[in-house]
DNA sequence: CAATTCAACCTGTCGGACAGGTTTTATCAA
DNA sequence: TTGATAAAACCTGTCCGACAGGTTGAATTG
């Protein structure tokens, strides 16, 4: 499959620093470099494209900001793994500049969330299918410590969208542990009884269990209740 | 709801330009600015860190890389709209380095847009409804030439979202058009006759009907179907 | 009081410099 | 020949100073 430049059209011309992107990320293209490999330095691009060592600087540090691609003092850049780095500032960026609720954050993680179960039901390994119950049994054990109850809640639902075997759904999961860490305790204090707090922990046991059995639907379903049990938490306690 | 500060255990202290960043995003949020808001310009930042002016460049350069703020020349940076460039990079990204695969794009599209069509069809707005279907009727009457379908059926999809009245999901449909552009043609050439490709632009009618008459199980279903013969034709050239 | 002009400010780019860390090369000993 | 070691070449991180333009706000002028 032949893929055409868009990136030149991305970053205006007149824009140095956006060519320069342009350029890595082209080189990285044509030469069909995968993570690890490494990159031109900074000196050899800047007479490449006749531009200031500054400018390449400037797209080198860019490109590492968004994970594209990984610094190290002394040593080459190198193209780097898949990460939801950039994403997570992006949302959190939309949550601070109030241009993101917390609702339509909720709205997305359900919405993903539910075929993440899905998959993970019929692509789990069994390790995973125990890590994934691991997560919600130590939710349980921890039940007096708010903190280590999110912990495990969290990677809970990130071990559940590895083990759907698409990586943007990782991606974008973990995307949205930033802003989770920040609404979770509000949740957890908006359930008042212990039970109300035993009751979520359940589902979360249940949901382990439905994808360790395979059930793709059972686990789409009680991923939908936890999420809508959770956004009623979020409203008694006054968000919506 | 008060937010704590975490991007400055992202960006680990050792690093000027990530502690630069930090600092940059924390002054957004102490200050709460909103989009078109003014930052510190690069001297004052530059002052206030103890750090060159190259470092706070650099920091600047990468949100803006990210589209978290606009830069201009003379003018002072400031806080930026929302905006799926960062994250179209980053989905470019994996799919050149082989960390995504086309189906995997399939699967999420398929997963938020049969989302974005039921909310759609709940929320639009009758200016919305017009234009999604002005979209649909655009496809159909530019049949001859392939790349205006093109674009008519990325905008149709990319109007879907935006009437789903929440921004996340906008962000993530448009961060797809860019591989989409280039996947795009192949399923478009896999369709063999006329009559393939007319029963597909007939789908979109449909479902930009349904979405009129604000029948969200309808519209969901349509889109779930649309993704479904996208990807038969892209199985049947040979993708997957 | 409004228009104009000008000074102060600001960003984009360049070049050079130096402190470390890393890789490659050359040298030397076994 | 081989393997370890030392030196040279390379590389990134940071800083500084300079200058060309674009922008802004304040002083000046009619």
């Amino acid at each position: 499959m032949t893929m055409a430049p868009l990136d030149e059209e991305q970053f205006a011309s007149g824009n140095l620093v956006g060519t320069a992107i342009g350029a890595i990320t082209q080189h990285i293209r044509t030469n069909e470099l995968g993570p690890g490999d490494r990159l031109p330095s900074e000196a050899t691009l800047s007479k490449e494209l006749s531009v200031s060592r500054s400018v390449v600087r400037e797209a080198f540090r860019s490109l590492a900001t968004m994970r594209l691609i990984d610094l190290n003092v002394g040593k080459r850049a190198t193209v780097a793994l898949l990460d939801h780095g950039a994403m997570s500032l992006m949302i959190e960026h939309g949550v601070h500049t109030a241009q993101i609720n917390i609702n339509q954050v909720y709205d997305v993680r359900r919405t993903i969330e539910m075929r993440t179960a899905t998959l993970a039901a019929l692509r789990r390994t069994d390790a995973e299918a125990r890590i994934i119950l691991d997560h919600a049994q130590a939710m349980e054990q921890n039940f007096a410590d708010a903190d280590k109850v999110m912990e495990s809640d969290l990677a809970f639902h990130l071990e559940i969208a590895r083990a759907s075997k698409n990586p943007i759904f990782s991606i974008i999961v973990g995307a949205f542990q930033g802003v989770s860490r920040q609404t979770w305790p509000i949740g957890w204090r908006s359930r008042a009884s212990d039970a109300e707090r035993y009751a979520m922990n359940r589902i979360h046991i249940e949901l382990a269990e439905a994808i360790r059995a395979g059930d793709p639907q059972a686990a789409s379903q009680l991923m939908a209740r936890h999420f809508d049990e959770s956004a009623k938490a979020l409203i008694a306690a006054g968000i919506a």
